[in-house]
This record gives C-alpha cells, structure tokens and sequence, in this order.
RNA sequence: GGCGCUAUCGUCUAGGGGUUAGGACGGAAGAUUCUCAAUCUUCAAACCCGGGUUCGAUUCCCGGUAGCGCUACCA
C-alpha cells in the first residue's frame, strides 16, 4: 500500500461579516471533504483587512459553522500545531519569505505609482491587450532597489511571474492553463508593507501543508499567480477544487437583495440546520444515480465526491429548501420543534415569558398541530391567528367568506350555529362540537362544504385550517388560561360574531 | 477591452456516441379529508446556436452566443 500525505483542507474565511450561504457551502465541501478522508480540516481567519474585520464577526462565524454542524482540527479557537491561525498574527512569517523571494532575485522591489499604473492599464485597454503590468522595475538592478527602499523611497515587493505557461490542476474543472503574457506580476506586498491576500494565502497553505484547496471559483483567475508564487517558494503546489458560484433568480451573484443569504438569517426564520446543510450540498453536487434527495451529515461524509461537484454556477432556489426544512421539520422531534418555536410565540407576545406547565402543554400541542402548516418556524405564530387574534368583524369583511355568509344556505347554517352554541351552558369538546355540528346538519339539511364553511368562519374566522377536531379543544383549553392576550372560547367567538352580523 | 470558467425541463441535477433523456423542487389534474395543509397517483416541461468527426451526435472537437468571474498597492 503507498501511503499518501494525509489529506489537509482549510477554510479561511475573512471576519469582515456574516457567514454567508456561499462560504458557508465552501466550508460544507471542506468538511465533508476532510471527514470522508480521515484528514484534518483547519480554519484560518484571514483578517489581513484589519479596517473591515472584528473580533465579533470572528465570533459569529465560528458559532455559525458550529450550528450547521461543522467543527474543525485546528483553528484559532483550538489551537494546532502549524498556526497561529489569524493572519493577524502571522505578519513576521510573510515578511520573513518576501525579503527571501527578493533575496533570491524571484521578487523585485517597484517604484512605480498608481498614476503609472493607471496610465499604462489605460494605455492597455485602448490597445485591446491585456491589463499587465508593464514589468518596468524588473529591470532595476537589487541592489539600487534595495538602497532606494532604505533611504525611504516607498516600495512595493512584486513577484517574477515565469516566462511559460502556468497549468494547475482543478478537481471540479481538469486541467486549466494560462499564458504567460496574460499574467501580471503581483503585488505581493505593498509599499506600506502590507502583504497581498494572493500572496499570505499562498504562504499559509503552504506552511499550514494544505493539500486540497477548496475555495469558490471566483479565485480561478487568482490561482495561477498563486501556483506561481509556491514555486517560487519552493513549496509543492496543492490540488484545487473552484467551487461554482451561487447566483440568484435574476442570475446575478446571489447578494442581500435577493433576500435572506447569511446562516444567522436563515437560523432566526426558522430553517433547521440539517434542511440548510442538505440543500447546499445539493447545490453543485448530486449522488451517483442523481435520484437521492435527502442525507443526514453522516450520509453525505459517505456519499459526497469532489469529482462529483458540477462546474456549473447555480441559482439559490427558496422554494426547495423550504421542502427540505418541511421535510425535517416533520421528522423532528416534537420536544425540540417546540423549544425552537417558543420564542416566535413571545416575540409575538402571544404568551408568557415563562409559561408554566398548562400553557407549556397546550402551547406543544398548537405547534404539533401547526408545524406541517409551515415552511419555516417563523411563520408559526401567524399560523396560529385563528387562535390568538380572532375577530368577527374582519371574519365577516373578509372578501372570500363573504358570498358564503351571504347565500341562504350559509345564512340558515350561522343561524342555527349559533342558537345552539349559546344554548348549551357549557365549554365544548371534541366530541360535543361534532354533536352540535350534527344537529345543525340535520335541522338545516346542509353537509360539507355548505356545513362546514360557514361554521369555520363564525368560530376561526376562515373557512380553511386544521381539523376542528383538534381546533376545538385548543380553543377552549387557551380560553381558560392566563395569558398575555385572552384566547377567545367558542361562546365568546359566537357572540361576537352575532352582534357584529348583527350591524352591517 | 483582455484572460478564464460555464451551458440538459422555470429551478437543482442524473446520464451519456444509438436511451421512451431519469430524479427532485415548483406547476397542473385527480384521490383522500368537513375545508386548507400534509399524503398518494397521474400529467406537462429540457439537451443554447452553427460547423466538424462519425454509419449515427444532446454526448467528442472547433467556432459563435449568452451568463458569471478575474483584470487593484480588496479579500
């Protein structure tokens, strides 16, 4: 058996904002990527911009990843041999291998402005050639550069991109080459003596011995002044896999615009981590046979593939997620559901901060009956309106019930509905509502639709929802209760639907 | 402008030199339920265009077109 250096993947994500469903799909990729190969998986924080990074972004990331149900072998908050693991802290490090590349006559100092610069990629664009550098500083002699650089003429440190074409190998697109010419030499540090992204990526994978580089396609054009660079480094060059990019419906790169995008977001509407992971690894990649829909963690660590990734940029689609969250949400345990949804009730103030024991059981038992009414928990509290926020006068108004409430049939139902509900002294239960139901079935004649419509319209306000069999007691149980708004009981809601029928 | 990447139902995708081009979301219809949702069944829906290679291309090659990305002393 040969024995391959062991697999070493990273995600590096830049602490600058919320962990959006992008990254989020790149790091899935890493991770799955890093468990099925018994191989180590390492998180970086590339916060070499220190104007847009904060620590709490950092914070935020790490908890989002955890959430999804991701963890990592080294990173800043676990340690590791090969860190530090904040950019940050790694300053000496790139510093230490840009003197060398420039020792070893590999890198040159450059005196050139930005006002060169834009003149000759003006110049480059008029003449239809390509945006390179002009490579005027490759030419002064080290030595005069470097005393330049001392007496305090400012110097950015670029690389010597070869004269023949660079070609690298990517897991998800084969082989990709790129001619000399079309590539400029790059900044690997500027003349304030800050080092380039394109550059510190290169130093860290290297040193941090990355063998697969995972990371979204918009770093193709990037690579081969990375591939550069690790040769001129004298470090191996690691495999890549360029992820496609997620866009939205218009085929745009999928932004805020198109609504929710980071992990937090999708986290506060209610999305299950689980249907959230499933649907990104969904995106861009698909099961042999291609049949297959829904994997745990533990599924995808064993059916995912690179080699299966499609090249192709995906568009973000709502509506599937949806069914994935719908898919697990009706497969959940209740007790958790439950714990997850609370919160929409109080932020809805429909109950307690602390609700005791009845209102806990009867809230479990609204969830139980609404959760398969909804794409995600937020929605939940407004789902449960027939309950919490009753009112006969928009019951009436409403442009839908009205032809029912006025035809005749309608009419003799509410009717007769009504008499009995007051008649009977007491609560009602399952079982003494369909009793009712029955005789106002029997007196005016009427079944189904024509039965049923109007008498969900008197007690829910619409002529729609879950059974009434399970409707009722709810109602009723909520009525006796002490909550922040009372629950109307079913006499309560007949009434009022009666004197409010009463005036037009 | 230059360079690169991409191209199968509306969307995510499977497939692959000869197939009734498969699955899923969404859509439509039906069954079921008091209604709605759920569920089940059925249906509609695709190989970007043009050349080549080949007995035969949706599949391989080239070109076009379109979309996206990079083209920074951003990451």
């Amino acid at each position: 058996m040969t024995s391959r250096p062991t697999v070493r993947v990273r995600f590096a994500p830049s602490p600058t904002g919320l962990l959006h469903v992008g990254n989020a799909r790149t790091a899935l990729f890493n991770w799955l990527f890093a468990r099925q190969e018994k191989g180590a998986n390492i998180l970086r924080i590339e916060d070499t911009d220190v104007e847009r990074s904060e620590a709490r972004h950092e914070t935020q990331l790490i908890e989002d990843l955890r959430w999804l149900g991701m963890d990592w072998d080294e990173g800043p908050d676990v340690g590791g041999n090969l860190g530090p693991y904040r950019q940050s802290d790694r300053m000496e490090i790139y510093h230490r291998y840009a003197e060398q590349l420039l020792d070893e006559h590999k890198a040159y100092l450059c005196f050139c402005t930005a006002e060169e610069l834009e003149r000759e990629r003006k110049h480059a664009a008029e003449q239809h050639l390509p945006q390179v550098y002009s490579g005027k500083c490759r030419a002064l002699d080290p030595g005069e550069g470097k005393r330049r650089r001392a007496g305090g003429e400012p110097a950015a440190i670029r690389l010597k991109i070869p004269e023949h074409p660079i070609r690298f190998h990517d897991i998800v697109r084969g082989d990709v080459t790129f001619e000399s010419e079309s590539v400029s030499d790059p900044i690997i540090v500027r003349s304030s003596g800050m080092p380039v992204y394109n550059y510190v990526v290169v130093v860290d994978d290297a040193l941090m011995k990355i063998t697969h580089v995972i990371r979204g396609d918009d770093h193709l054009s990037n690579t081969p002044k990375q591939v550069a660079l690790y040769e001129a480094l004298g470090f191996a060059v690691p495999e890549f896999a360029h992820l496609s990019t997620i866009l939205g419906p218009d085929r745009e790169r999928l932004s805020k615009r198109h609504g929710a995008t980071s992990i937090a977001q999708f986290r506060e509407m209610g999305i299950l981590p689980e249907a959230l992971v499933n649907y990104l690894a969904l995106l861009g990649w698909a099961p042999t046979g291609g049949t297959r829909e829904t994997f745990t963690l533990k599924e995808l660590i064993k059916e995912f593939s690179l080699e299966r990734v499609t090249p192709s940029p995906a568009i973000f689609d709502f509506e599937k997620l949806y069914w994935l969250n719908r898919h697990y949400l009706k497969s959940a345990d209740q007790q958790r559901v439950a714990t997850l949804s609370l919160p929409y009730f109080q932020a809805a103030r429909l109950v307690s901060e602390n609700p005791g024991a009845d209102e806990q059981e009867w809230l479990n038992k609204i969830i139980g009956l609404l959760v398969p009414y909804v794409n995600r928990l937020d929605e939940i509290s407004e789902k449960s309106n027939f309950l919490f926020r009753y009112d006969a006068q928009t019951a009436i108004a409403k442009e839908d019930n009205r032809p029912l409430l006025q035809s005749e049939a309608g009419q003799k139902v509410v009717a007769a509905f009504a008499k009995k509900v007051q008649a009977s002294s007491n609560g009602f239960s399952a079982e003494s509502f369909k009793s009712i139901i029955n005789e106002v079935k029997n007196e005016t004649g009427t079944k189904g639709k024509d039965l049923f419509h109007p008498v969900r319209i008197v007690v829910t306000g619409s002529h729609s929802g879950p059974d009434f069999d399970r409707v009722i007691p709810l109602i009723e149980t909520g009525s006796r209760l002490v909550l922040p708004q009372h629950v109307m009981s079913v006499r309560e809601r007949v009434s009022a639907f009666q004197s409010a029928w009463g005036r037009p």
